[in-house]
DNA sequence: CTAGGACCTCGACATTTGTAGAGGTCAAGG
DNA sequence: CCTTGACCTCTACAAATGTCGAGGTCCTAG
């Protein structure tokens, strides 16, 4: 238990490749198999093919999949956060992933922003909501 | 028993019967008839009948299009819009919103912060997201 | 009375986001 | 060798979110 994480950061990290198979990126994430594949399948996550054609992911996987989970209850839809995570490098470090938060957080907060705006005016509008848009 | 019983096609001002035809709420929230239809079939809107069976929309039908609109893009579902908007009494005043409002706002403010939190972790833990197993 | 427009219902279709099963492959172990 | 488990592909299905068309009703105009 507690093996060593690998620290794989410059000098020489030619070790093994950390590729996880899809049932332990599954287990990580806490999610099916299917739906795995599924995100795999939609640009959320990035899956080479090992000798006998199966799926090999990096370390990332299962934080993509957490990720685009919340995401998607932010207001994205699937294929916007594979286009999204279709920026990141294989196994992103803290930085990749701050470029990704900026965008995501600052756009998630521009919906929450707009949807405030409309109803601002609607408890503040005397009446009613004659000038959300129109005149 | 006076003329009001007359309906009105061009929006009297004063005291007009608060009756918008399924058109009309279409044509000012800037949606398809259909979606009209659907919202009113769940729950977004309140529809009476009128005596030829047709849907009849208070004032505020088209606001609650243009605010479920912007909910969804902030994560909600229709079902959980139209339980919300549910709590709305027909011709709700800006009082009433405020509420919905409030909820609305700081239901999608909590997902935006579990999602900065989590983006957090994989920003600053030198590692990767071990950590994040909440949620 | 007839024509037209606006609505109605109901069912089909389209897309997104997954889930589930059937049937095939591959590698390891008894 | 044969079985088993994890995977693969492909197809089907399911729920959510709409959209469209067919066929029918009703009201008002001409």
């Amino acid at each position: 238990m507690s093996s060593d994480t690998t620290p794989r950061r410059d000098g020489s990290n030619s070790a093994a490749p950390p590729a996880r198979s899809i049932g332990e990126v599954a287990e990580e994430a806490g999610v099916p198999v299917t739906a795995v594949r599924f995100y795999a399948d939609h640009g959320v996550l990035a899956a080479t093919r090992d000798g006998g054609n199966r799926r090999r992911f990096d370390d990332s996987a299962s934080c993509r999949i957490r990720v685009a989970k919340l995401a998607q209850r932010v207001g994205l839809t699937v294929r916007e956060i594979g286009d999204l995570f279709g920026t990141l490098p294989p196994d992103p470090d803290p930085e990749d992933w701050r470029a990704v938060a900026e965008t995501l957080v600052s756009d998630a907060e521009q919906r929450v922003a707009d949807l405030r705006r409309c109803l601002d005016q609607l408890e503040s509008g005397g009446k009613l909501c004659e000038a959300v848009d129109r005149l």
